[in-house]
DNA sequence: CTTTTAGTACGAACTAATTCGTGTATGGGG
DNA sequence: CCCCATACACGAATTAGTTCGTACTAAAAG
């Protein structure tokens, strides 16, 4: 079962996205901040955050300023770029490659779509509608 | 950082959602013809994809019929119910619990869905449209 | 009846991911 | 100058997930 990817930068684990997504709210944070920003602040140890960054620093998944004395790491990957990455493996994995059948299963389950949310997805759709006529047909 | 959820049955891991799906395409079958079905059959070992079974049924993920020499195992779970459920799950920790971001970012990016597709999901988006009038507003 | 074959069970090795303790350095107050 | 608070580095324990070898059993073939 493949891991990741021909040269680029690997998907983050679990625990590393959570970091991942501190900084890309923060952005350029100090090791202290990002844990003392996290939701699970009161249990995760200080160094454990600490371990994380400096794992994510030679994987590539950030990057670090360490001219201060408490370095100032930052995001190294962006965070469409990420949740692309992520999503396709994702439907890979769980929807056998079919994005529109994660679509479907998306929408379809229940709550959590307002109206805008709706307004904005049929306007994204019929963009497509209209590019896909040339690409694909 | 939380595996599973309250009382039900635990989200797959990557091996586990691997013989799942060959389960959910073949129907009740034995661990022989799970392996010899499955994509990676040559590199996964016959007792590799029996051991899977069987710490699949202890976390009841399977079910199995014993009563002959060679079990038979079906899933416990349903596709839908499992896509419902790591679709959730995804969500939350990639798109921070926004559907409807999933979703743009899944059609926006690049190929991948036809022209059929588009039209399915945008029935899917009348009807639902139609359902939120009432629910949300 | 014996041998081969196809099956289950299960321990245990191995790999990946997570978590933290401990050592050590450094800058600022007293 | 010395101490304390705060920082980084890193080894190492722990937990989770994966993979397979080996032992044992039962049916079928000879």
């Amino acid at each position: 079962m493949s891991k990741d990817q021909a040269g680029g930068i690997p998907r983050p684990t679990a625990a590393e996205l959570g970091i991942l997504r501190s900084l890309w709210k923060l952005g350029p944070s100090t090791v202290r901040q990002v844990h003392e920003t996290m939701p699970e602040a009161d249990s995760t140890g200080y160094t454990t955050v600490l371990k994380f960054l400096q794992i994510m620093y030679q994987k590539g998944l950030v990057k670090r300023d360490d001219s201060q004395r408490a370095h100032v790491y930052r995001p190294a990957v962006s965070r469409d770029e990420t949740q692309q990455q992520m999503t396709n493996y994702f439907v890979d994995n769980v929807f056998d490659g079919s994005k529109s059948q994660l679509v479907m299963q998306a929408l379809g389950a229940g709550d959590g779509t307002t109206k805008d949310e709706l307004a904005q997805i049929k306007e994204l759709l019929h963009e497509l509608e209209t590019k896909n006529i040339k690409a694909i047909d």
